[in-house]
DNA sequence: ACCTGAACACCGTTCAAGT
DNA sequence: ACCTGAACACCGTTCAAGT
């Protein structure tokens, strides 16, 4: 049967999982798949193109909150989504790597990632809202490939294993509730005005 | 004369400069310094060695502010900080993705990032401190290298200069801000001990 | 439509041997 | 002490040619 683009995803999961980013070569994953290297570059663009699908299948696993009215502004919605993130980033080895690289290669692409808006303060500026998508966004990779990669580096005992990776998730929210709290602080007043009916005000937000 | 490690960095940051961190390989850094591959190896130990030092030089442009008690927990005095790892970061291309790599490498070696915990505030347990530190580290390497491979995007002609690149720099602020008001938040109540006298204090706080 | 074979232009690293 | 030459084991990508 024919390759098919999934079946390469599949394949690059698997390496993922099992010996991470480095080894996950097209040539590799060619001789994974039982097939010349060229092949791929017909299911695939490029390298690069690969990564993102692989990110998009990472953050996948990610449970289909928000978008749903009801979280919005919700603090321990908020908490929870990046939680969420950060389960999903960890479901494979070097997954915060790879979703980091995505994301630098193709912004805005990934979907679960922009949907984290939707948790934040409502009464931010449309701007300022979006730096705060950002702002976590960054936080939450960057947590996560430390996270990783120093677990990773433990395991192959090169590292020390030091005292403060115990408690790695109670860091990881320390700084996602920093943040959000910030968030909040910096948002505008709350002013209660029907934009349905005042187009004025409408304007002045932006 | 025989080459030195001071002049593979200096070599290092001009192709880094010219040609960003794709163009950084140990063959062409040899090439440019009129020299066999191999010869980098008597002066270097690996490429990741290398990436660590050229991390250490770009960030060596950063003003010695902090260290300097009066610095301590003032708010203005952090946001300028972050604003000249910044500064430091964008003086070479890809500067920032490099300071990543460099501190995924060897956490906690740049000492630079790691002096970013004086501007914190005052009454954080050590714990949140140290936390505190990581989130605003992540925070500036990730915005920062979002800003520089996007800027890049678009002089390569690859990506439309959409509306939001504008104030980059306004939009960054604006991620310190909350991280720092948030860490102001989050931290315990300010208890007035002098813990010279006080040694039962000074155990309780770890 | 889908893949092979083979090439092109690269990598990082090691190490005997030279000076 | 410092470097060359040459090799080892890799890369991503392209593309004529096959089926």
């Amino acid at each position: 049967m024919a390759l098919s683009r999934e079946q390469i995803i599949d394949a690059a999961m698997t390496i993922l999982s099992n010996y991470g980013l480095a080894s996950l070569s097209m040539r590799n994953l060619a001789k994974n798949l039982g097939v010349q290297p060229g092949a791929l570059y017909w299911h695939v663009k490029s390298k690069q193109d690969l990564l993102v699908l692989v990110a998009e299948r990472i953050l996948a696993t990610t449970p289909a909150w928000i978008g749903r009215a009801e979280a919005h502004s919700d603090r321990a919605a908020a908490r929870q989504a990046a939680l969420d993130i950060r389960t999903a980033l960890t479901s494979v080895k070097d997954g915060a790597e790879v979703v980091s690289v995505a994301q630098a290669l193709s912004p805005k692409q990934l979907a679960p990632l922009q949907r984290l808006r939707d948790t934040l303060p409502a009464n931010l500026t449309l701007r300022q809202a979006e730096w705060g998508v950002r702002a976590l966004t960054h936080y939450i990779l960057g947590a996560v490939a430390e996270e990783q990669t120093h677990a990773e580096l433990i395991l192959a005992g090169v590292a020390a294993n030091e005292e403060w990776t115990a408690d790695t998730t109670e860091a990881f929210i320390f700084g996602v509730d920093a943040l959000l709290s910030g968030l909040d602080a910096l948002a505008p007043l709350r002013i209660v005005i029907d934009l349905s009916t005042d187009t004025q005000a409408a304007d002045l937000i932006q």
